[in-house]
DNA sequence: AAGTTAGCATAACAACGTTACACAAAGAAT
DNA sequence: ATTCTTTGTGTAACGTTGTTATGCTAACTT
């Protein structure tokens, strides 16, 4: 009785699907968590919060896909931190990469990483599987800080996610506005990359040049082809 | 016109007020931010919805009293930790705390730290300065492991920020479910911790002996005082 | 060219935060 | 003790939210 596989009578749109991601990351990231709504995704795509629910099942689901949608994002930014001869500063150019990756996208990146339920969306554990996937590109590094001599410690994985907790803290609190001028969010990450660096066995003087040598790179990327230098302080005022 | 000053013919029962916060609380770490409503918490305290408007203002205001009522509760948790002659095992014992009042409160937490936006509040600046008051416990730990010798670098408040970041950057990851078994959180966490504090001067051997007599000093004491040693492992499943 | 199937618009539902309004209760004043 | 005034609180409403039931219509299959 089930044989009867007549399929596609008439096809999703794949254009208004995109289009509902793209709306939906822009009213998020613009207008904040409060902004985004069924009827005003709808109504800027110019249908109907049906769309929502034939696309995605639920608002939720939508926020899913603004999810993975970050995690790729991540990735590619991920993927334009070149690999040198000097993977400590490759490492800590990685770093800063998540860092202005999370303050682009402040209000997905609390969904992504920061727990933050939007909608009543929350992290499934293929989702989580997913962003995790995300850190092999700092994995592979760490492994590389290894095989070149720098580092001590010997657990690549451990190493990552030292840094990763330790960027993530960073960022977490400079986006909750917590850091301030004394101490704040650059002179923060400076010397807790810096302490954490001599604490897997690195030598000080290499990691100061590491340091030195990712922010002149940082800088020459800066203005060749990655943002165009206006305001990438994300949404504070 | 003005100078009648005629007051109070009917005084708010301060006994409504706590009860509402404790409610509100309760639904808040049991059925999460979803399940924080005004006709619940009112049908709750068999009251009306109106309650939380003559005594918070808004939704918002009942959510502001929570986040300062999580950061009292914090600064308990940091006054119970005992200061020794081993500073370094006391900022441990510190960051332990930190991190199990985040999970015992992972909801109010999120918006405490994690900028989380709960029912339309958000930290205004005098909220984030009352919650940076509640690290000058850290600093002066971090004072003292810089009196007592044991560490190099000598800006105590860098250095309690270093630690703020790294766990706060680990509980955010535990609670989101990030961390697991290869390299679950606590090895996370003793790894970090290592890493930091050998990060700022201190010596290898004498880390490894002040985590170790942190650890001895948490089991006595959650034997002792703390919590009824049950499930604190917070809302997870 | 006819049939079927699924996307989409409309409208409704329950629940939400918030507010206007009337009533009741309690201190102030006589 | 009684009246007045002020203010907390319950009721009901408004506009909004996510979600769903119901047709209609467009498009693919035969």
């Amino acid at each position: 009785m089930c044989n009867t596989v007549k399929v596609s009578p008439r096809k999703l749109d794949p254009g208004t699907r995109a289009a509902l991601v793209d709306i939906a990351a822009r009213l998020l990231a613009e207008h904040g968590a409060e902004a985004l709504s069924t009827r005003k995704i709808a109504a800027e795509a110019s249908t109907s919060t049906m769309a929502v629910y034939t696309h995605f099942g639920s608002m939720s689901g939508l926020v899913r896909e603004m999810v993975h949608e970050g995690f790729t994002r991540l990735e590619r930014q991920f993927a334009q931190v070149r690999r040198t001869d000097d993977p400590v500063a490759d490492m800590i150019l990685l770093g800063y990469a998540y860092r202005q990756n999370a303050k682009a996208n402040s209000h997905l990146y609390a969904v992504m990483f920061g727990g933050q339920s939007l909608a009543g969306f929350s992290l499934t554990e293929d989702d989580r599987q997913y962003g995790r996937y995300t850190l092999v590109t700092v994995v592979d590094c760490a492994t590389r800080c290894i095989e070149s001599g720098r580092f001590s410690q010997n657990d690549p994985l451990l190493i990552a996610h030292q840094m990763w907790i330790a960027t993530h803290g960073l960022v977490n609190l400079e986006l909750g506005g917590y850091l301030i001028d004394p101490v704040d969010a650059d002179r923060c990450y400076d010397s807790i990359l810096n302490g954490l660096l001599i604490g897997v066995g690195d030598d000080p003087a290499l990691v100061a040049a590491s340091m030195a040598a990712s922010t002149k790179r940082r800088r020459r990327e800066a203005g060749a082809d990655s943002e165009p230098a206006g305001a990438v302080t994300g949404t504070r005022r």
